[in-house]
DNA sequence: TCAATAAGTCAGAAAAATATGACCACCAAC
DNA sequence: GTTGGTGGTCATATTTTTCTGACTTATTGA
């Protein structure tokens, strides 16, 4: 589910919209990568195994509509991109702290 | 993405099972619909606009064996299944609150 | 000027999720 | 003993997601 939006469900069920932002084989561990550290496009596609340039892409586009990741471009060094998580992206973070929780209870 | 597991990123992201237990067309809205009423598979079905027997089937089944709905058989009067929110489907109530009030505020 | 790194896009193929329509088993009422 | 409600399964088709591989633009360093 590539974040294709629905009003009518979208609206019966609110939190739908921040499932559908987290749907989709490689967003959950990009959000996770990007709580411990800026994302950027190559490492990714090295790190993270299977990857692949389009569907990467593809997501970070949307974790960036979602407003849960920024594009930041560093003109040093070797002049890059940078995906920071944004400040509603950090507000994710307890939350799916307290999911966990409820995964190790049983 | 009907949870089909992939043991490699299960470990690494902890919140990626609860994310993938979500993943599909229906669930969210069973879950939903789960915490106002017990569920019924053919009131399902003529409640949500456009859903299908094999979806829901399929829907079902991974939100129960993800523990999150249990099945009940009511013998009575016409003799039907009943789908309950478990325990720790209740607990997951307060976080999609949470969730909720996150979209509200942006 | 040539090659490399960085960050992509695009068209098409493959794989996965979802939908359709036919069928099944059980029970109860008529 | 046939009809109707309840809760499904199955094979197949359609739709959506994801992957592959070729190509692109900009910057940098040799």
């Amino acid at each position: 589910m590539t974040t294709n939006s629905n009003s009518a469900t979208d609206e019966i069920c609110p939190a739908h919209a921040l499932l559908k932002t987290f749907s989709g084989k490689w967003k959950p561990e990009l959000f996770r990568s990007a709580v411990s550290a800026p994302l950027r496009f190559n490492s990714l596609l090295k790190q993270l195994p299977g990857a692949n340039k389009q569907s990467l892409s593809v997501a970070l586009k949307e974790l960036e509509e979602a407003g849960i990741l920024s594009k930041l471009t560093v003109k040093l060094k070797p002049l890059h991109i940078e995906y920071h998580l944004t400040d509603k992206g950090q507000q994710l973070i307890p939350i799916f702290e307290q999911l966990e929780l409820l995964q190790h209870k049983r």
